[in-house]
DNA sequence: CATGAATGAGAGTTCATTCAT
DNA sequence: CATGAATGAACTCTCATTCAT
């Protein structure tokens, strides 16, 4: 199927070039199919890029749903456990992890970024409703949810973005231990 | 002073349009300048972007070091500052702390882009400095000090591009305490 | 069948959007066939709009001729009726008689095109055959048949645009009236 | 002067493929300029195209205002007068007037249509006021003067038409004269 | 010091046409 | 008899950059 190359191919070319420095002709190119095929198979760069988004973000969702819904597990576990889907994601894809989360800016065509944002949004509201439950139950601390799962998804990103410059510095495990001590822990010890 | 005039039109322009999109000829034209006299001063895009994005930065630093190497103040205290710096510079230059923070991917010439990665990196070790200081006097976790001081950064970024979007429901103040409360505390109570 | 359905769909959608603007695309659309049955039923664009312009031009003919033929009538009355004939055309399907008038210019593909002025010229020497007679019979003014009647069509097709542009200054009945008024007295009157 | 180049060139390549075939490549060979300086100097394709009817246009009518302002002449003068300045026009830069008189259909940016509409209708209602004044006089026969106006021109250019792919049945002479007398006397004889 | 006309490579998009099914 | 996925040449337009002044 031409789609799917398609797909597959605008997904490595944004990740490597950013929405705008991606170029329809190197996506045909990588895909192996003329360009006109891609307008045939999408309306235009925007849906496209849209499409590989709605994808990404939903395979993150699900993944974390899927994971977490099984049985019931300690609040701790479950945030263990988001931290380490995401890294997968990020690490993984990492470029399609940093346009979703941060290349959203301006110059796309709003409709289009607009969905995205939502797409985005609905993700955040996931995991805000994990600690909004926690903290009715005494085991998050007092913050704004939403404003804690955006700050920890941009956590996450941003030590990403660290650990792939700096691999030789320490282990995915290390980057896993501190990132989870963070989010849980704080920075402060618990002396008096 | 033409270069005084286009820095401050290029400030703006790449803050509202993000790099790619940004054109020398609206930078021109809010500088009040001809095109020509762009390129009379820079050599070009990439690096009129780099001296945008430093002066920023160092902007930042700046500020934050002044502010904190004054007195000896407790460490609450200090991340309190930096966090509010941060808040302060994000929050006012909102895209340009975007551009700096994310938007340095790819698509940017390399030379350009390392220089302004170190910038970054420079920063980012000055609040590393800091942690490890801390830890060293055990005020501050076990955790790799620079991917806390970088994903401390980008949760920062992360929380106030959500809080920008969602104004109505939360103040700056409760923005920034959830934010204190999170790095300093972690997201889990104490309880036994 | 295919054919009739495409034919209906092209004369609608080269009448909306001239022929270059036309597209194969939205004719398959409007016939509710696939694009290749165009290609099945027709060679190619060029021939199918030819197919189109000859059916509009015969049945302008045809119509005219029948109207004409059937008994003899004055040659006042003959100019009157191929007069209301034309303007019922244009009026009714005014995009396609704009077509066949007037954007037979370049651009087609020539064959076509000659094929196409064959066409109207045949029209036209039909006019002009009728306006020669009236001559020889001393009932017409002596001038180039042929002129005669290029520039009367052109000139009914002419008034119907303004006409179209502008229907809340007159009547369909004003509008033929000063077209026959113009076409048999011409513009002066008879003071001596 | 690029713009000059341009503007000549354009209008070589307007006439002779229309407006939606010529292609701004070839405006820009034959102008010898690169391509960007055709939206160097013009915002686009429209805009280049509506430039050089509002020139035409322009020219036509101030080269007939001029001739008519002078002195005080008959009103068969008058049409006289227009009849060979419209035909100077058509015949020297056939298809530049084919394009302002009739290739205005549909797929032209609308708002560059409608002002070239509006350049049009001056030009008609410039002849039109002309009929209606000689209507007030008793000159001209009680027509809608719009009417006779748009007529009238669509008549002269349909004829011309035909007389540039017939030039061999008659001279330009012979074309005027049909023309005249079509125009003021129409077709039929006075014979009682 | 500064200009702005000119450039040309490259972008996204359209569309008549082909062909295996 | 009909399909529709696939094509690729051609299109309009953008924009960082150059250079004569």
């Amino acid at each position: 199927m031409s789609k799917d190359k398609i797909i597959h191919a605008a997904m490595e070319v944004f990740s490597e070039h950013g929405y705008h420095r991606a170029s329809m002709d190197e996506i045909a190119m990588r895909a192996q199919v003329a360009k006109g095929t891609l307008y045939y198979n999408f309306p235009g760069k925007a849906q496209l890029f849209k499409t590989i988004v709605k994808q990404a973000l939903q395979d993150i969702i699900n993944h974390t749903c899927q994971d977490l819904d099984n049985i019931s597990i300690s609040i701790e576990e479950q945030i263990r456990r988001i931290i380490r889907h995401n890294l997968d994601v990020i690490l993984e894809s990492r470029n399609v992890a940093h346009i979703i989360f941060n290349e959203l800016s301006n110059g796309i065509e709003p409709e289009v970024l607009d969905e995205i944002k939502a797409l985005k949004l609905e993700y955040l509201s996931f995991i805000g409703e994990l600690l909004e439950e926690g903290k009715r139950n005494g085991y998050i601390v007092d913050v704004q949810p939403m404003i804690a799962a955006s700050g920890i998804i941009g956590m996450l990103q941003s030590a990403c973005n660290y650990y792939l410059s700096h691999q030789e510095q320490m282990t995915r495990e290390e980057l896993e231990h501190s990132l989870f001590t963070l989010i849980t822990q704080g920075l402060l010890t618990n002396l008096e």
